[in-house]
DNA sequence: GCAGCCAAGTGATTGTAATCACACATGAGG
DNA sequence: CCTCATGTGTGATTACAATCACTTGGCTGC
């Protein structure tokens, strides 16, 4: 597959550069298919690029002392990740990888620090892109503070519910969501419970299983209502 | 108290700008004294405020949705905090309070962000300190992930011991150290689990009260296993 | 078509930290 | 000096999620 500059444009902060840049950088970078649990950055070695996911669903995730998985953040696509580099030259602090069959673009983290040097608006975006990354991994922490656990997984499973959707409060969808597994490193707790939990909302009919792809949001409100902590399961 | 460019030139981050700039600087910043538990930075509202910390101790606090307190950061004196807006214009997300008395600088925002745009060297330092606080977040979170509790205590406590003394691994002190409640709220234990947890070091001799302002820490190597998990508690 | 793998579901058991309800010590401030 | 606030120490009890040890179900690849 070859990258065009329309592609890298179709990534809201590549989007303002001129075009002459755009198929420069459409020159230098490679596009990856990255199979299911396949490794996209890794933890402990300085990156050389940074990650454009095009298609899929990636994962940070990173270990304590004691080996234990433990997961940060999701990255959908559209956003890109392993951009830590570019500020300090340190290590990527922690792996990501692909929940999903994935399409990333990797662009040579020394072109993007030369094109960050030459546009200031690109690094206005990418501190900004930090700042946003700080806000979550604060809220994500402040979830972890809840000692009631399938209020977390609600909170959790709510993150996840699109935007768009948590307007209307009408039915919603979340496709290709992610494991239990995954979703219980993001929260501290085990598989088992979140298993549990998802029985119980399955019980009330307030989600359904709709394939291993999609999972159907029937009541919105109760989910909310879980997740603000205004209703118990 | 009045505030002189040399004042400002202690702290790192600003120490590299031209003398007429912090005179400039120094002019329009003011010095606050905090008292303990004193609140410095607010969450919720956009800060206009840079805060640099010359005295004292400050941590960074969040809270659940049900209202519990989460630790997320501690500041200690040359370090500086309230920086995110500078990169996003939103809201501070976390409050910052007062551990000990403490007296901090006060820079405004707008004003730091004309010195950031016209000297790229100060962006890059910016932008380093947002990387550097996600690094540290991202450890915090994996000591999160630890199942064994008094190990994440001992983690805890040998972050705050002294860089320097880790080399030697002879005694070390933390000074002021933060109380058992404030390390309680950042591991996501109890109060009293976090007391229990050292009384356990106190009648093995690995650390010791000196009065309320100094914790000895005689055992360092013993610290380090039990945080490391090479030893169980 | 079958083997093998991974995700998910489930019951029984257990450990362990949270919680509650105190007592005590210390220091600040009127 | 006494009071109050705050930090710490401690036992008893309890709840609740972790863990273990399975089973089941679906998909993949041979």
């Amino acid at each position: 597959m070859v990258i065009t500059p329309e592609l890298l444009s179709t990534f809201p902060i590549l989007n303002p550069l001129p075009d002459a840049i755009l198929s420069q950088l459409a020159h230098q970078s490679t596009v990856q298919k990255v199979a299911r649990r396949g490794i996209v950055l890794n933890a402990g070695t300085q990156e050389e690029n940074l990650c454009f996911l095009f298609e899929g669903r990636l994962q940070g995730v990173d270990f304590t002392i004691d080996g234990r998985e433990v997961g940060l953040y999701f990255v959908e696509p559209g956003e890109f990740c392993g951009e830590l580099a570019l500020f300090d030259d340190g290590p990527q602090p922690e792996y990501v990888i692909a929940l999903t069959a994935a399409v990333v673009v990797m662009v040579p983290m020394e072109n993007m620090r030369k094109i960050m040097l030459s546009k200031p608006g690109i690094t206005n975006v990418l501190g900004a892109k930090l700042a946003s990354r700080i806000r979550q991994m604060t809220y994500q922490r402040s979830l972890l503070g809840l000692p009631n656990i399938p209020q977390r997984v609600c909170c959790q499973l709510w993150l996840l519910v699109p935007e768009a959707d948590k307007q209307s409060m009408e039915k919603s969808q979340i496709s290709n969501p992610p494991t239990h597994m995954e979703i219980a490193i993001m929260l501290n707790i085990s598989r088992e419970t979140v298993t549990r939990v998802f029985q119980t909302l399955q019980n009330r009919q307030i989600v359904k299983r709709d394939g291993p792809t999609c999972l159907r949001v029937n009541d919105l409100k109760s989910l909310e209502g879980f997740a603000k902590g205004t209703q118990k399961l």
